[in-house]
RNA sequence: GGGCGCGUAGCUCAAUUGGCAGAGCAACUGACUCUUAAUCAGUAGGUUGAAGGUUCGAUUCCUUCCGCGCUCACCA
């Protein structure tokens, strides 16, 4: 028998003689006057002279992280809302059965306990407990006390457990709630409209990536988890719900790696009667709002670095622009505008490119603005440390957006970058649907060449544009990014309260099955 | 998918050139009415991720597999 299964059946005796007691092994409820943390901070102030003249009774509860035995008294620490109180257990004040009770108890277990607060000859706070409940009991032993939960799958996969061990954890998630509430505040504040679309989706669009399939028994037809829910948010343009947004899950059935989980929080949002320019300086805004909203400051530790959030830190250039700037040496002279304007010139600046150290895979079949979208992203995209907006996007690979008027092979979009991360998207969206179904149809021929990624063509969506959409700017902003940055953690598994892994093949650690 | 690395008690970690698998915490028994990584005395806990190979002998070397991490590719 493994030694987690001895504990377990030993605490469950254990359960037993607390029944015994008199307690109710699994109780429904229990009445507090103060949590942990309210304990802590309404009277830590209080000296011991203080707490003696004028007595303070509260009733609180918490899980046992520490606890002391030493004969006929013992101290325990409770764990509640990620903060410690310390209890002191006297057997003249919880009488016989409550002492037997307390020797019972054991790490990991809840309780409620009542007393009065006092402090302790080296000056903690603390319960000086008159009355225990038992809550409930801990069947399976917690980590060690003083190095805590490290092994990283185990994090992951008993979140739960790691949760217990490692308040700053806990940080991380709250932080993601005051993120996702800040979004939210400002797009109300905007007179933006919350909706919710479909995630089961007949043909997956919004997006370039691989979907999830999966199957409705009754209608007997397969369906897609959503890409993204881009087409539907546009659909509701058309309906005339001019500022809406949707914070929700996104599905990509691609690789998993510390910036991709195969699902991830996107908040999109899309306002009629604006374009581009005007997104962007919104979603700029908000960034700062939330950066604000999360740590009270715009700015925010980056691993060895800082970024600042402030309005004044941004910065903005074209896509074109950035490779110029951030042409490598080693690749020779910097490329000039008229270096983007044809297929060959593209084939040209690849082959300078890639004569230095760096090195962008090319396909002289794919279109040059593919291309050109490459050559930045290996150039550029790891010097984006502090926010940056980028601009003017190859039309190639934006079949959702609407054209430079003066350039046609160029579109009015933008992605924000950060922390050379990826974390925004957004454009003057295209409302013309016999552009939209010209800019499909290329994208089929894409698919047929192979790219299984290339949009697919969605006749109701170009029905949608055809009744009429105004002009219109959006943007999709990518939460678990953002909140890693936010929250300065290297990897997107550390946002996810319960990333995806691999399913556990042995059920060694699962509890025993009932006797 | 490729490369590199890791996997030893519930947890955190040791183990000399290939030579008896160990410690701390957690657990159990006992002592202790202001401790806080409580202390003291004792006890128990292992198919060293799995399978195979080399060897008198494998945690250690080799092969395959499984899991995880890092990284590259992929990911508009």
């Amino acid at each position: 028998m493994a030694l987690d299964e001895k504990i377990y059946d030993l605490r469950r005796e254990k359960l037993k003689q607390i029944a015994a007691l008199g307690q109710e092994p699994y109780p429904r409820r229990y009445e507090f006057t103060h949590t942990v943390p309210q304990v802590l901070a309404s009277f830590s102030g209080q000296s011991g002279e203080e707490l003696e003249k004028e007595r303070v009774n509260v009733r609180a509860a918490g899980r046992i992280m520490a606890i002391r035995l030493m004969g006929k008294a013992g101290f325990a620490h409770l764990q509640q809302g990620g903060e410690r109180l310390q209890i002191y257990v006297k057997k003249d004040a919880v009488g016989e059965k409550g002492f037997e009770l307390y020797k019972l108890l054991d790490l990991g277990d809840h309780i409620g306990v009542s007393g009065y607060l006092f402090r302790t000859r080296t000056g903690e706070l603390t319960i000086h407990v008159e009355e225990i409940t038992f809550l409930a009991k801990d069947l399976l032993p917690l980590p060690e006390k003083w190095h805590g939960l490290t092994d990283v799958e185990l994090r992951y996969r008993q979140r739960y457990v790691d949760m217990v061990m490692n308040p700053e954890v806990r940080e991380v998630f709250l932080k993601r709630s005051k993120l996702v509430q800040s979004l939210r505040r400002t797009l109300d504040g905007h007179g933006y409209i919350e909706v919710e679309t479909p995630m089961l989706q007949s043909i997956a669009g919004g997006a370039a990536a691989r979907p999830f399939i999966t199957h409705h028994n009754t209608l007997d037809i397969d369906l897609y988890m959503r890409i993204a829910p881009e087409l539907y948010l546009k659909r509701l343009m058309v309906g005339g719900l001019d500022r809406v947004y949707e914070i929700n899950r996104n599905f990509r059935n691609e690789g998993i790696s510390t910036r991709h989980n195969p699902e991830f929080t996107m908040l999109e949002f899309y306002q009629a009667y604006a374009d581009m320019s005007l997104v962007m300086d919104l979603t700029q805004r908000l960034i700062e709002q939330a950066a604000t909203d999360v740590n009270g400051t715009t700015k925010t530790k980056w691993g060895e670095t800082e970024i600042d959030w402030a309005a004044s830190n941004w910065k903005r250039m074209t896509m074109r622009e950035a490779i110029i700037h951030y042409w490598p040496e080693k690749a020779g002279a910097r490329p000039e505008m008229a270096d983007f304007a044809t297929h060959d010139l593209v084939a040209k600046l690849v082959k300078r490119f890639n004569s230095g150290h760096s090195h962008v895979a090319y396909n002289p079949q794919e279109p040059a603005g593919k291309t050109i979208a490459a050559l930045f992203e290996t150039a550029a995209e790891e010097h984006l440390t502090q926010p940056t907006i980028i601009y003017e996007f190859p039309a190639a690979i934006s079949p959702l957006s609407k054209n430079k008027p003066e350039e046609p092979d160029w579109v009015e979009r933008f992605e924000i970058y950060a922390g050379q991360m990826e974390i925004s998207n957004g454009f003057s969206e295209l409302n013309d649907p016999e552009e939209q179904r010209r800019r499909f149809e290329q994208q089929l021929q894409e698919r047929e060449r192979g790219d299984d990624e290339a949009h697919q063509l969605d006749e109701d969506y170009v029905r949608a544009l055809s009744y009429g959409m105004p002009p219109a700017g959006g943007v999709g902003v990518g939460v678990d990014r953002l909140c890693m940055l936010l929250t300065n953690s290297p990897t997107i598994r550390d946002v996810i309260l319960f990333p995806l892994l691999r399913p556990e093949q042995n059920t060694q650690d699962a509890p025993p099955a009932e006797k």
